[in-house]
RNA sequence: GCCGCCUUAGCUCAGUUGGUUAGAGCGCUAGAUUGUGGAUCUAGAGGUCCUCCGUUCGAUCCGGAGAGGCGGUACCA
């Protein structure tokens, strides 16, 4: 006690942080365990890596003096090294693939879940830590193993509860965007990228949009502009006609591919890929509206080498693009490569499980919260013991139980128990003890008669919802109000 | 990073043309009610009016800078 006006901190989480209660993580686990299961019944194996990895490890990039913490969370290391925190569950695995590959099963297949952080401006829908469920191949170039990771996700995200054809699997090869450019004479490396971005912001911003993105420009409606890809009016146009040849089965998709993709060794790879992946989707019994394919598909990781994989809700009207991608993922050959230098061929999915849990409310699979305990209410202080006595009592019966532990009187106590959702309140004072019962109160049976009654004498002296047993029956009573409950 | 809007109680917001003790509703704590959640009434707690600098006799209010929040855009290895 000093005395001095010391500054208080503000109580705050970080931004892009979020505090999540038992409604929310009940629905995390569920799908969690969910995704679990599909990943193990197709032979996937759990493992878990710790948070942090060797910066270097991580990617390319590397924390310097200017922007130690661009993109990542990263720290110093006592022996100078930096550490960061992990921003997806690939790179781990790409570390963990090689620093144990020879004593591997190959191909090896695991699962992860947990959670990432990104040192990013958070938005609406995006945090700087979120949980991510994954499954990966490594050591299978066979585009069933694509196929495989694909349905995977399709059967995941109905395992999740939503129902199916309410996501839809978009599915690309990169190769076909970049043949296209390269038939079209397109090879310096900025236009290639400017382009891939363009083309992503098809659901966003429409043909228009592309179209202004791939060529001079485009102003947006806050005022800011975006400088374009520079391409000739020739290349815009083929680009165009590319993205136009999505929607539709998978098969007619391809075929409008071919037709318009200009026939460069890339491009002819890019076909070649999707075709075999659609062949196994087919025989894998993933339907044409599950996993289509989708020229506008990209995916802004640059790890990815090949096919590549995005998850969208498909709500009305469209709201499923403006939600932004529930899952991704796509076929990564050289990210072991960086640590072994073999190349070591790679596919996997990622869920986001937080925008997953999200998706599902916005279905209308509403989260609920978990009921409460039974609350034991302390009357009188000098009955602790037994009301000690009949929490165990309640517990050994299975039964969620807790002696009230605060000093307000019995209305506080009431409220309490109703904002801990309790099933049950137990309430016994001088007059139950020396009448050797019980009072328990249904708390939802109160709540519901409380409702009909509105003179408060009558509220008071009808005490709804109540029941007083003999002692011994207090397990056998409580539980047949918490079974009534659930 | 760039553009726009915003910042007064736990929450949603009034208000002060620059002047003594800054308000409401909801929420919270408690009383009316020997031992009962709701309703009603009453009382109480809770504020660096985002921060700093400037102008002024005096700034929550005016000016400047900064921080934070929201939205858009960019980026997302």
């Amino acid at each position: 006690m000093t005395g001095e006006a010391t500054p208080r901190p503000e109580a705050r989480a970080p931004r892009g942080f979020v505090d999540r209660r038992s409604a929310t993580l009940r629905t995390e686990r569920r799908i969690l365990e969910a995704v679990s299961r599909v990943y193990e019944a197709y032979g996937f194996e759990a493992l878990e890596t710790g948070a942090f990895e060797y910066a270097d490890a991580l990617g390319k990039f590397l924390p310097d003096a200017d922007r130690p913490n661009e993109g990542v969370f990263a720290l110093r290391d006592d022996d100078e090294q930096w550490l960061a925190l992990r921003y997806d569950l690939t790179a781990p695995l790409a570390r963990y693939a090689a620093q144990n590959w020879t004593s591997l099963p190959k191909p090896f297949r695991r699962y992860a879940f947990g959670p990432v952080w990104r040192n990013e401006k958070p938005g609406p829908g995006r945090f700087r830590q979120f949980i991510q469920c994954d499954a990966d191949t490594v050591g299978s170039d066979r585009p069933e193993a694509d196929a495989e990771i694909i349905a995977m996700a399709v059967e995941g995200y109905a395992a999740a509860g939503l129902a199916r054809g309410a996501v839809t699997i978009k599915i690309n090869a990169r190769g076909l965007l970049n043949g296209l450019l390269a038939a079209n004479g397109v090879d310096d490396p900025g236009q290639r990228l400017a382009s891939l971005r363009a083309v992503d912001k098809l659901d966003r911003l429409g043909a228009r949009g592309v179209s202004d993105l791939l060529g001079a420009g485009r102003l947006d409606e806050s005022g800011a502009y975006t400088k374009g890809a520079q391409l000739p009016a020739r290349a815009i146009d083929a680009v165009l006609a590319f993205l136009a040849a999505g929607g539709g089965g998978r098969r007619d998709t391809l075929q409008r591919i071919a037709g318009v993709i200009g026939g460069s060794d890339e491009g002819e790879a890019g076909l070649e890929a999707l075709s075999r992946i659609g062949g196994a989707l087919d025989s894998l019994g993933v339907g044409e509206t599950e996993a289509v394919f989708e020229p506008s598909v990209v995916r802004g990781l640059e790890y990815y080498t090949g096919a590549v994989f995005e998850a969208e809700l498909t709500l009305e009207g469209g709201a499923g693009a403006a939600f932004g991608a529930i899952g991704g993922g796509g076929r990564y050959d050289d990210l072991v490569a960086r640590f072994t230098g073999e190349r070591t061929p790679a596919t996997g999915f990622s869920f986001g499980v937080s925008r997953l849990a999200a998706a599902l409310a916005a279905a209308g699979v509403a989260e609920t919260a978990p009921r409460g305990p039974v609350v034991i209410l302390t009357l009188d202080p000098a009955l602790m013991s037994d009301y000690f006595a009949m929490a165990a009592e309640l517990r050994a019966a299975g039964l969620a139980a807790e002696v009230y532990l605060g000093a307000s009187g019995m209305r506080a106590q009431m409220k309490y128990a109703d904002k801990r959702l309790s099933p049950a309140a137990v309430i016994v004072g001088g007059d139950e003890i020396a009448q050797g019962v019980v009072t328990l109160k249904d708390l939802d049976l109160g709540r519901d008669l409380a409702a009909q009654v509105s003179d408060n004498r009558a509220w008071r002296e009808e005490r709804p919802g109540q029941i007083t047993v003999p002692r011994a029956e207090l397990a056998a009573a409580a539980r047949r109000i918490v079974e009534a409950a659930s």
